[in-house]
DNA sequence: TATTGTTATACTCTATAACTATA
DNA sequence: TATAGTTATAGAGTATAACAATA
């Protein structure tokens, strides 16, 4: 890289996105390690404070992971007494897995550490301009999630 | 997925954004199956585009490769004729990697899908809300180049 | 017959180490 | 002694397939 991103990189958007999702992932998991987690099960405990209780497939599907992964998730994150399993009555099957109280807690403090990341990263843009980004982001994802919830891919 | 993305992920904005780039690479990745490349492929090619000779090294900064996979990446281009290695005259150890008229070509087809992608993904975006993102992921970048270019990183 | 969760296995991708040639 | 590029290999991460329990 002699003299900065050559023009034909820049200029593309999605390449300069990905990136920057690279990089807050990066540095979040960075943050996250003291913590004893990676980002994956901040994420599903994110999902567990506010939703009472889900599926192991239902949280696969909104990660995009294989189900077969949240097996191992789950796993580590009862293990250390963050979410706890109980069958679900109506479909015995199916877990619901809950965020115990100290998975509650352990949630608001890598939360704190992902708004600092945030804060870091974005910290070039004005208050107007971070909204308007996250918001768009927001709506450009909602289609996404929606075909997402009918027909489900994986990876990554 | 019940009823749309737990409030606890949506809120998320590095996560929003993550998957957001994933999403833009994924189309990508499935509208260039018919040219016969991969998105890194065409990365290198958009490199190539607008700079002349790149190294190896150079090119596996900007892409945060590691230099062992720029390797099969440029011989995959040369196979085919899309790109050539001269050596650098003044330091015979580094190769000047050229693209062809038939990459140049082939690079302006793949940067159409490219776009074509982009103008899907973002379509819910007005033009001052797509230009205005554009350019403040541009700025939010800057750094993490700056910084790129003096200690490289890996990985992904 | 289909689905949730589980396990074991195979596969893909990436990083590591060792090498050549240049500097 | 250090760097660009190459190769082969080992390791991490992921998907695949087969299974048990339930619907």
């Amino acid at each position: 890289m002699r003299d900065g991103l050559p023009e034909g990189l820049a200029s593309l958007a999605g390449f300069q996105l990905s990136k920057c999702g690279w990089w807050l992932e990066q540095r979040l998991e960075e943050e996250l390690e003291p913590l004893g987690i990676r980002v994956r099960h901040f994420l599903v405990l994110a999902m567990l404070s506010t939703s009472e209780t889900l599926s192991q497939q239902e949280m696969a599907d909104c990660l995009l992971l294989d189900p077969t992964l949240m097996v191992g998730l789950v796993d580590d994150l009862e293990a250390r007494g963050l979410c706890e399993r109980t069958r679900d009555p109506r479909d015995r099957r199916r877990y619901r897995v809950r965020a115990t109280e100290d998975g509650r807690a352990l949630h608001r403090r890598a939360r704190t550490l992902a708004d600092e990341v945030g804060a870091e990263v974005f910290g070039p843009l004005s208050d107007d301009e971070l909204s308007t980004v996250v918001r768009a982001i927001g709506r450009v994802m909602e289609p996404f999630w929606a075909e997402q919830a009918l027909h489900p891919r994986r990876k990554r």
